[in-house]
Formats: C-alpha cells, sequence, structure tokens
DNA sequence: GTTGAAATGTATCTGTCCAA
DNA sequence: TTGGACAGATACATTTCAAC
C-alpha cells in the first residue's frame, strides 16, 4: 500500500453522506472512485454556487458536465497509459448502476435499475481538454442534499486498502460531528450492504475481518482526519463509536443553493 | 469470592477471485 | 501463473457475568 506522505495541503471532497460509491456494486477500482469523486465535485460546485464553469448543460432531465482531463491526479494513473486508463476507468463508469428492490407481501419483485453514467466519452478532435459526462436526474438529485454532505479526504480514499475501508471511512466521517455515535450492528451491515447478502451474520466475524482491520487502516493515518473507538459490551448489539477529529475541516464555505434561483452567467438548456 | 457456561477474541487454514 | 485480498470455517484462548 502507498504511504502518505505528510503534507499540509490535504485535497478534500465534500460528498453526500447518503450518497455512497461503496453502495452501489462491489468492485470500484481505485480509478473508477477517483473519476467518481472528481465528477461528484463538479456537481457539488455548481450546486453551492461556487462554479459553474464545467457544467456544459443542464435540465429536470440530466445534467452534462465537462471533467478537465489535464487537472486530474496524474499520480493516480501509469506513466504514459492516461489515456488508456481514463478510458478502462470510464467505461467501468459507464457499467455503474443503481438497483432498487423491493418484495413486497405478496411475493411480487418491485425494481428499477438506473444507470449512473449512461454517456461518458473524451474525444481529443472535439475537445481534448474535457471529458464529457452526462448524469440522469434521478443520480444527481441524490447528490445535492448539501445538508448532508460531509468532506472526505481524496488522499485518504485512494490509499485505503479495501472498499469495507472506504464505505466505513465514508460512515465515520458523516458522523464525525457528532463526536459520540452509536449504531446496531444489524444496522452497520446494512449500511455496508452486507445484511441484503447475508454475510457475515455474527459479530465475531465482522468485527475480525472488517471493522477492525478498517479502524486499523483509518487510524494509521489519524494525523490527516480522524481517528476511531469502539466497543461493543456482551449482549447487545449496539456498537457505540467515538470520533476523534485530529484535523479540523472548514465547512463554512458550503452554502445551500436554492434550486429555484437563477443561475448568473446560465447558458443552461431549460426543459421545455 | 468462586465457578462454569456463554460470549467474544484471536490465530490459522482453505477456497475464490482478480490483477499483475 | 502467481500473489494478494477477502470470506468463511474452525479450534482454541480469554473474558464476562450470573448463580451460588
Amino acid at each position: 500500500m502507498e504511504i502518505v506522505k505528510l503534507k499540509d495541503e490535504r485535497e478534500l471532497r465534500a460528498v453526500n453522506r447518503e450518497f455512497s460509491l461503496g453502495e452501489y456494486g462491489e468492485s470500484w477500482t481505485k480509478l473508477e472512485r477517483y473519476l467518481f469523486i472528481e465528477i461528484y465535485n463538479v456537481i457539488k460546485d455548481f450546486y453551492i454556487s461556487r462554479s459553474d464553469e464545467n457544467i456544459k448543460g443542464f435540465s429536470s432531465e440530466s445534467i452534462l458536465l465537462n471533467l478537465p482531463v489535464n487537472k486530474l491526479d496524474k499520480t493516480l494513473f501509469k506513466k504514459s497509459q492516461l489515456s488508456r486508463d481514463l478510458m478502462n476507468a470510464s467505461e467501468g463508469l459507464s457499467k455503474k448502476q443503481i438497483v432498487l428492490k423491493t418484495l413486497k407481501d405478496d411475493g411480487q419483485w418491485g425494481f428499477r435499475f438506473i444507470s449512473m453514467f449512461p454517456d461518458i466519452g473524451y474525444d481529443p478532435s472535439t475537445d481534448k481538454n474535457n471529458m464529457i459526462v452526462k448524469i440522469p436526474s434521478s443520480i444527481y438529485e441524490q447528490m445535492v442534499p448539501i445538508e448532508s454532505y460531509c468532506q472526505l479526504d481524496l488522499k485518504l480514499l485512494s490509499v485505503f486498502g479495501s472498499g469495507n475501508t472506504i464505505r466505513l471511512y465514508e460512515i465515520f466521517k458523516s458522523y464525525a460531528f457528532k463526536k459520540l455515535f452509536s449504531i446496531d450492528f444489524n444496522e452497520l451491515r446494512k449500511l455496508l450492504g452486507f445484511f441484503n447478502e447475508g454475510s457475515y451474520q455474527e459479530w465475531k466475524h465482522f468485527n475480525a475481518k472488517v471493522l477492525k482491520p478498517a479502524v486499523k487502516d483509518i487510524n494509521s493515518h489519524k494525523q490527516y482526519d480522524i481517528e476511531v473507538f469502539y466497543e461493543k459490551r456482551r449482549g447487545l448489539d449496539k456498537i457505540s463509536f467515538t470520533i476523534k477529529t485530529h484535523r479540523a475541516q472548514d465547512l463554512s464555505k458550503i452554502q445551500v443553493l436554492n434550486l429555484n434561483e437563477s443561475i448568473a452567467g446560465s447558458r443552461y438548456f431549460c426543459e421545455s
């Protein structure tokens, strides 16, 4: 695993804590996660009125955005293989979907499959500086409730060894403002997606294979962000977590944008 | 305080999957 | 083909807690 060098400047990303990349699909490569975060960042900047320079179009149906290729963190790509890595990660993202399933008492299944990035591309002959990403409204609407945002350390997301750690880091960060919070074992399994899969039904297995290694991983980088302590009393389902923040983050810059307001310098297409 | 059962923690092994 | 990550099972050690 890559060792993070101690630097003062950390790059933070605000991510809606109700909308986790850890929940959708089991296998995300690091580059797919990274591109997801960068796409997310463009949308977040737009919705908090920080920047709309990368928004090509916006309607009630979808949002179309530019992802500047030259601003991507080159250290995450293989040398001289940026374009190929980018294509592979984009292809991976194009296959990601949100799956919503419900089972009624009478045995009937309800379902909805939504592609997260139905149109993602890069055409250097047209625009060599930007990738184009189109996101349906049903996806980006899940991204925008600003009051639910928490700030994630981008470097940490790229360094964590497993998806379990990333998802738990997101969960811990979303509760970090509380300092102390409790959650039932099965509720935590649901958040991690294990409940539906039926995995880790016993606490000792869950603790040994998921929680403990993830907390150890997160705490090994505590100087950049948070340190996690937890306790589960015998016979109780409740797990008590204490989150210690070692590096304060500035939340004051995040503001809520009223979507009914007109956007200054609007170049967006409106729904007909 | 002692005891013993139950719960929990830890170490280790096997098998699977995936990327290099 | 190989090595690493991970899930799951098992055996054994340790801790907890209620009953006495």
